[in-house]
DNA sequence: GCTAATCAGTACAATACCGGTCCTGATTGA
DNA sequence: TCAATCAGGACCGGTATTGTACTGATTAGC
């Protein structure tokens, strides 16, 4: 039904958790709490989101988690990527190799151009974005998106 | 990763062949040679699509299958829809009361906004795109992306 | 140092979904 | 009537996802 893992959203929820406090540094069980989920999922969306780049991590006593960058560098499509890898609406969109029909497939272009598609709409969307529209403020504008090359 | 299903990839090389030839009728098993699937598969994706209204379907000796609307007039977001159901990033995008965490979610308006951003880019790519696209099969062009493990 | 808190990494079971096949019946043209 | 073809199920195996558990490494504070 082309949606994101649950993964991919709990890693968002757990990024506008962290992005409310940007400076504090919040532990794995402390997240999990807020956001009510269980703390070894928490663990590893966090591990995730730590390997690429989007948090920072620090461990011992009061170590925890923090946001690596600032909340309007980071974008929608880079917190999917980190949970699920590489966007791409079919097989051969990402690599080659994968299909046995790529040799004679006539739509693999189109997918191609497809997958840029969402890719750029998704990178649109930050996470400021999304932390500004969660005390139920009604959306401003609609995302203008633009296809066709 | 957010990928569509290969049923949907399917179909969109099967409507694709309909597109070619669009007053043709063309059976299932016809269509499944030219487009190496196997035939239960091919019958599987035709009446999906016939059942959405994409194609028109013919029952009995030399029937088979016709599009059903001019190219220009059929989005690839009406394929997906046809096979794999509505499209919704997270399961609270396209109805209320499946997802436990309802009550206290912070990013569900977020999530339905992109939703619709992402169907809006998608309906902007018609069969006809795809079709003009197709007969220049594009010579190796080096689309390398990369892939973090 | 010692201890407790916390992250890191791996492994593993349960579940759900997807892809693919097959069977039976209904419809239609020859 | 007969053969070709679609319609509508049921069915099964494989794989990915989800969630859990366990062990080890690192750090702060006493």
């Amino acid at each position: 039904m082309l949606k994101v893992s649950k993964l991919s959203d709990y890693a968002t929820v757990l990024m506008v958790r962290l992005a409310a406090e940007p400076q504090r540094v919040q532990s794995a069980a402390e997240l999990a709490e807020a956001a009510r989920l269980e703390p070894p999922t928490v663990a590893k969306v966090l591990k995730l989101l730590a390997t690429a780049g989007l948090v920072d991590s620090f461990r011992g006593a009061a170590g925890g988690y923090r946001l690596a960058l600032p909340v309007a560098q980071i974008s929608i499509v880079q917190i999917i990527e980190a949970i699920e890898g590489p966007i791409g609406m079919t097989e051969c969109s990402r690599r080659e190799g994968q299909c046995s029909h790529e040799s004679h497939c006539d739509v693999r272009a189109p997918w191609q151009r497809i997958s840029g598609a969402v890719v750029q709409s998704l990178s649109q969307i930050r996470l400021a974005d999304m932390l500004a529209e969660t005390p139920a403020r009604p959306p401003p504008s609609d995302i203008a998106i633009q296809i066709h090359a």
